[in-house]
DNA sequence: CTTGACCTTCGAGCATACTCTAAGGTTTAT
DNA sequence: ATAAACCTTAGAGTATGCTCGAAGGTCAAG
């Protein structure tokens, strides 16, 4: 199939899919004779696996790497899987501990402001940034 | 004092303190006969403001719209300042929801994997994204 | 034979918040 | 007098993942 066709089946842009494959991503397995890229059941199965990986929070790079591994089963241990999904595991709780903070913060700032059409002049939220402690 | 000082006091660099000042948060009261920022107390203060800010999760605009507020608070009301802030919580809620939404997918991809030497043939994570479900 | 809908590549633009460099001027210490 | 340590501006670079546009080739229908 044409790249559109593509784009339409797992629902991204074909602009996208050109990106994918200058990223390393995803090269269809052949061109037809005017150039154009012709891709195959397989080349669907590995795009759901990039929006799976996507999914799941994996960048690019990451995913990359899992594709690797996925093409080559056999030279590669679950070992690799494992560590990949382990250490984004880990950045996700740190990007989640992080924004919980934040929100803690922020509830703690919005909860003793009046929110009312008063001049802010003595706005908690303000003044609390202002660091009036 | 100059740039250099400011930026030691408040610890970030000269260069943030002049990206600052492009993107409109922060303008020295003065410039000496040199050509060379001269700032004072306050402007400390409306640095410790900004810092303030980011750490509570807010962008240069959002913190670009509570420094006006600030700076004129009899103009504004107390209910600016709310929405702001409410807004802001409400954005990172739902970055908290999605990144927990992917925590719990990569924890079910992990916890099945057994992670070990073996090749990568019946790897529980590379298959689930692959979609054997 | 022309119109519209595809396809190609290369490269720029977006968003955010810096971070750094280059080229040049000033100040301070020795 | 000169070297180190400041200061200035404008503009480029970094990171990520797209997103879009321009210029040009191809194809199918009427």
């Amino acid at each position: 199939m044409k790249i559109s066709e593509l784009a339409k089946k797992v629902g991204i842009s074909a602009h996208t899919l050109r990106y994918y494959e200058k990223a390393g991503l995803l090269s269809p397995s052949q061109r037809n004779q005017n150039n154009y890229r012709e891709y195959t059941q397989e080349d669907v199965a590995t795009t759901k696996f990039i929006l799976a990986c996507k999914e799941s929070g994996f960048s690019l790079a990451e995913t990359s790497a899992l594709l690797a591994i996925k093409d080559n089963k056999d030279q590669h241990a679950c070992a690799e899987a494992k560590l990949i999904t382990r250490n984004k595991i880990e950045e996700i709780s740190q990007q989640i501990s992080q924004l919980k903070n934040m929100q803690t913060t922020l509830i703690d700032l919005e909860k003793y402001c009046c929110g009312g059409p008063e001049s802010a002049e003595f706005c908690t939220i303000i003044s609390t940034l202002e660091g009036d402690s």
